[in-house]
This record gives C-alpha cells, sequence and structure tokens, in this order.
DNA sequence: TGCTGCATTTGTAACGATCCAAATGGCCGG
DNA sequence: CCGGCCATTTGGATCGTTACAAATGCAGCA
C-alpha cells in the first residue's frame, strides 16, 4: 500500500514543489501552516508530503531564520541522580517549548568544561544552562560562550566572578536557609552538640550551608567545637570513611547536618560500623531528598530540593531571557522544603 | 587590551576575509587546516580570527558538506540512574569523537517517543540511540526515525518487531546467562527454594532473566513454585510493599533472584519490616550493579553492567555504523559479571 | 471596457559555510 | 624572453530553507 522505496537522496522541499507543480515558496507556507495558502493546494501539498515521507530540515531553516531550535545542557556529573533528575526535568521543558537538548557533561573538570562548551556553541545553541565544575573559571566561561549568548547558572558560582562580567542569570538553591532550618529542627529536638558533616570545604554549595548552621546556632547560643566540622568528597563511600572524625575529640555529637544526602547515608554507614543506631543514640538530617532517602535504615530527614523542578524551572527561565533578551539579569533562589523522617530523633537521655 | 566590543550580528568567514583580504574559500580552507595555505596568509587569518572572535557555524557546514556532526540519544528514562550513567558514557564517547549529544527522554511513553523523534530527526544527526519506551511498536518507531537512518537499540526489544523491517542494530545485556549466573551461585550455596522476585513479566529483560532463572533450576532439578514467581514495577517502593507475596504459600523460599537491584534493596527492606535479616537467615541478589550495591547492607550480590561502559559501547557501535552503513545489521550482547557480595548468604541450617 | 482590490502564488536573493574548476603569480629551464 | 609548472588563491554555484517584493488571475464595479 503506497510504499515508495526513498532509496538514497533526503526529500527536500523542491521535490515536493516538482512532484505536486507549485513552488518551493508555496510548500514552505504550507509546511509552516499559512493561512495564505488555498485550502485546495495545501491538501495537495501535504497528500505529496506524506507520500514522498518529506522530514523538515530545522538546521537549514534556522540558517536562513536565523533562529535557533536548541539550548545546552552542561552538566558536571550526570551520572548523579540529582543531575539526572535536573536534566530530566529541563529536557521535559525544553522539549515541551519544541526545542531540543544538546547535552555535555563536563565530569568536574574545567577544561573539559571549556572544550564541551566550545564544541556546542558551534552548533548553535538559543542559550545554555550550565552547572559548573568545580573550579571552573568565569573569564574561561566567558570567552567559550562569548558575551552574548543567553547563559543561565545552576547550582554553583564561577571563580573569579565579578560584577562587570557576569551578565549570566542564576538559579541557586537557597543553602543557606536549608541548612539553618536543619539546624533549628535539631535544636528544637533538644540537640546541643551539632555537627556539620560533610562537603568540600571551597565548594559555593557547602560554604553556604556551613553559613547556615553556624547562623542557627549561633542564635541558639550553642557553641561549634571545630572537629565537629569534618570534611569528605560528597560521597557515600568517603563520608563513611570520616565517620571516626566525628568522634575523635572530647565532646562527641549527638546531631549532624550533613552537607547532602549522599554524605548522610554515609554516615549512617559509618555509625552502624561504629556500633551506633542512626535515629535511635544519634540524629542525621540530609540535603536534596534523593530517591533513596525515604526508604533508607532509618528513612531521612531531609531538605527537599526538587531536582525535576528545578530543571523546569532553569529551562523556562531561560527561555525567558531568550523572549527579552535585553532585561536585566536575574538571580533567583528556589526554596527548598524540610522533610522530617525518623532519622532525627531527639538526643538520648542526658 | 584588544577588547572588541563585539555588539550585534554574528562574526562570520566573510567578516573574516574582509578584514585580512583574502577570499572567503582561503579562511575557510585556514578554518579546516588545510596544507595548501601558505602559512604566513594562515597565520594572518587566524590572527583575525582570534582579533573578532569568530565561532564556526557548524549548523551550516553540515548543510553544505551534507553532512551531521550529532547523534541523537533516546531514553526511556533518564532520571534511572542506570540510565544516567549509560547516557553518560554515551556522551564521553560521542564527544570523544567530535559530536555532540541530542538529548530525549520519554517518560515511557510510546506517544512522546514518537514524538521525541520526530523533533529530533528534524535537526539532522547522524544517528540515534534508543531505549524504548515500554510497549514502544517497531512499526512506529520506523516511521519516525526513517528506514535509512542508522538506528541502535539499546537494553530492550520493539513490539512487533519482524526481521523483514528491523534494520537496526541492537544491544543488549546478557540477561539470562546473569540470571542463571545469579541462580547458579544461590544454589551451589545450598539453597533449594529460590524464587524469581520483582519486574515486569512483559518486559523483554524481565522474561530473559526469568527464562535465566528457570533453566538453572531445572539444570539442578529444583522445583519452581508458582508463588515465587513475584511481579512489582522495578522500584523499591513497591519492592517493598510486593515482599508479603513471597511468604504466601506454603513453602517459603529462603532466597531470592531479584529482577533488578532497585527491586532488591526495596526487597531487603520488606524483609526487615517482616522481622527477616536479609544476609543472615534470607540471600538475595539484585541486577545492575548500581553504586548504592555496595554500600547497602548487607552490601548486595549483583550482576554488574557497566552501564557507563555500555554507553561508550553503544556509541562506538552506532560510530561504526554511520562509518559502514552497508554492512549487515549486528546484534551485540555484553556480557555482565557476577560480583558476590554479603547479601548472598547459605540456607539457614535445616 | 478598464480599473481596482483581493486572494494566491511565485521568482530571486539571502543565511554561512564548502566544493570545484579556473585564475594568479613567481620561478625555472631552454 | 617564453612556456610550463608549482604553490596558492579565488569566484561562483550550491546545500535546503525563508523573506520579500512582485506577479497572477479573477471578480466586482463604474
Amino acid at each position: 500500500m503506497g510504499s515508495t522505496p526513498q532509496v538514497r537522496r533526503k526529500v527536500t522541499l523542491s521535490d515536493i514543489a516538482a512532484g505536486c507543480n507549485v513552488s518551493r515558496a508555496t510548500v514552505s507556507l504550507v509546511l509552516r501552516g499559512s493561512p495564505l495558502v488555498n485550502k485546495h493546494t495545501r491538501a495537495r501539498v501535504e497528500e505529496e508530503l506524506r507520500r514522498q515521507g518529506y522530514v523538515y530540515n530545522r538546521a537549514a531553516a534556522n540558517l536562513r531564520r536565523r533562529t535557533s531550535s536548541s539550548i545546552a545542557l552542561v552538566l558536571n556529573d550526570l551520572a548523579n541522580p540529582f543531575f539526572a533528575e535536573f536534566a530530566a526535568g529541563v529536557d521535559e521543558a525544553v522539549a515541551g517549548a519544541g526545542f531540543v537538548t544538546l547535552l555535555g557533561s563536563t565530569a568536574e573538570s574545567p577544561a573539559r568544561e571549556e572544550a564541551v562548551l566550545g564544541s556546542l556553541v558551534e552548533h548553535g545553541p538559543g542559550g545554555i544552562i550550565l552547572s559548573p565544575a568545580e573550579g571552573s573559571d568565569a573569564r574561561k566561561v566567558l570567552a567559550a560562550v562569548g558575551s552574548h549568548m543567553p547563559l543561565l547558572l545552576f547550582n554553583r558560582e564561577l571563580d573569579g566572578s565579578v560584577p562587570e562580567i557576569a551578565h549570566w542569570d542564576t538559579l541557586a538553591l537557597d543553602n543557606q536557609r536549608g541548612a539553618q532550618m536543619a539546624t533549628e529542627h535539631l535544636i528544637a529536638l533538644g540537640h546541643k552538640r551539632i555537627a556539620f558533616f560533610g562537603g568540600h570545604r571551597d565548594s559555593s554549595s557547602c560554604r553556604q550551608r556551613r553559613e547556615g548552621y553556624r547562623q542557627a546556632m549561633h542564635a541558639a547560643g550553642l557553641r561549634v567545637e571545630s572537629h565537629w566540622m569534618v570534611e569528605s568528597a560528597p560521597t557515600r563511600l568517603d563520608a563513611a570513611r570520616q565517620t571516626a572524625a566525628l568522634f575523635a575529640g572530647k565532646t562527641s555529637p549527638t546531631a549532624a547536618v550533613c552537607y547532602n544526602d549522599a554524605v548522610a547515608l554515609g554516615l549512617m554507614l559509618g555509625l552502624y560500623q561504629h556500633g551506633r543506631r542512626p535515629g535511635h543514640d544519634f540524629a542525621i538530617t540530609g540535603f536534596d531528598d534523593i530517591a533513596e532517602a525515604q526508604v533508607s535504615m532509618p528513612p531521612l530527614t531531609t531538605l527537599s530540593t526538587v531536582p525535576r523542578e528545578r530543571g523546569k524551572q532553569a529551562a523556562a527561565l531561560l527561555m525567558q531571557r531568550l523572549q527579552h533578551p535585553d532585561t536585566p539579569v536575574g538571580h533567583t533562589i528556589a526554596p527548598v522544603k524540610l522533610v522530617v523522617r525518623e532519622s532525627s530523633c531527639p538526643p538520648p537521655a542526658a
């Protein structure tokens, strides 16, 4: 039935035009649903499009129209579930707007980031969503993307960023407020000796979370022992390894605000290995609310960031910028929500 | 220093040509590193490129050369860590070959899959890597991508696929052999009553894993009770919910081969809730070796699929196909490796 | 009949790159 | 001094689409 053995070359708009004796211009109008074309003509053309199996060449159209139909998404770590969810959200919104997503991942390497950005920019995305690699430099990024490319920075800041060159929008989580809420929650439960566990001191998100923690402690008039600030890679494995450091000093904490969920889960494991029972004799909070948080043992009290929503939001913000290139840059801070589960118990009776 | 306030229009090759009194053709040759150009000329042109902040327009070049510099990656569930790792692997290899990845995710909906494929195809990728949505139909996919688009199917089969129309390559995990290995491992430990837990009966990977399980059981002369075959959504949560079903009949199993790691971890949780201790009085194996498998409690015996490697492999296979479009289609089965950890214990002494 | 107005349709020049055949200019041998 | 050769450069057509101004045809009306 109507099988046309389409062999070599791709079908173009000229083929369609020739196939039903109209001009290329008319076919183009049909493709774009213009009301100018006669409805009988339109029908003939559409039939021919179907018959020949035409596929639109958006690259050619974009070239002529000087438009773009893609956005680039560059992530420091796609394999991380947080960013994977984020990416899914971005793609969902981007696709909803009729765009496609160009993906790039940098594996936390500023050098790769530069290369990836360079390569993606050549493909002419309308804008870029970037979650920078650790140590990524503002001037380098700017050089790679150019000063007129709409750019949305997610989740982290760039090193050496000064207001004069920063033409980009940002979307960040409310790290400080989140850590503050977690700390206040533990304080309300009766804890007095609370640690801040995990993360790299020099990452911007870690700095902000520590700051929130410190403020809450200070506001409650509680001391912070220096050995309660434990650094670790933001992974389960390294967190488990660093557990012992918490109990190295003479005054042991009874609770810990963790840098993120991965670290919190690692700490749980480490506690079990030290013979302690998280959720019974030690309270823990996380950050992110990853899928495992609700089924860990015990279920983890944490700050929900809803990464998929953040992805959609990031895409929406970038689309905004595409439509209004000349509005002043915006800095959005997404609220986070405290989700209380069993890992945050009161301190053991003194 | 040398800051040229580049305002509106993008810099094109003509601008460079004009800027140093050579023809566009010469600039083009320089861009592509042709040995034809005089090295003094090349230097002048390169200086001008830098000075004006030129960025290559790959879309225009692709149009003229009738080539492509992208591949499309369409996933049924990007938020799943297995696919996120896979995507990271694909992107790594694709970027290494100087291509970019066009991302699409379908949220397990065949309708969205069709739309996403249609949209991506218009952007002219050189080929497509597709992990189909559940229930995705072969003819529909074929209609969306056309019969000449290089296509690699990953992880699942398409419904209604018949050899006459299947021009695509495939890359699959060795599901059957993997489940067989897991089952044999449990049998070697002394288990006789072994269940197969989780997954959707009609997904191709679940069928294959069940088949491997059945073969191993049969080869060992062991019975399979019907209530030992428990279905669940492939998620932790639903798996935890279905746990009770395992112990509904009169003969309870002492071990379970799980559809995948998520299910296995859910089952662990369910067992704890039923007062059993996985790794002590009940043995469990998973499938995938996701990151959590090594830090769960107890650490999970599972089949390692190395999704990132699969991603690289998928990209490599597709690149192969791009270079040799006329070689016969290939069906690759990636081996899996049994990783023994503490979750697979011997049966409790009778 | 000639003119205007409307609904359609169309030719042609772009968009930014590449391909190709042909031009340029310098140098060498005869 | 000329022809030929080499190394280099170049104009113009082209990829598949869209913008735009202009053409077409037909109906209505004075």
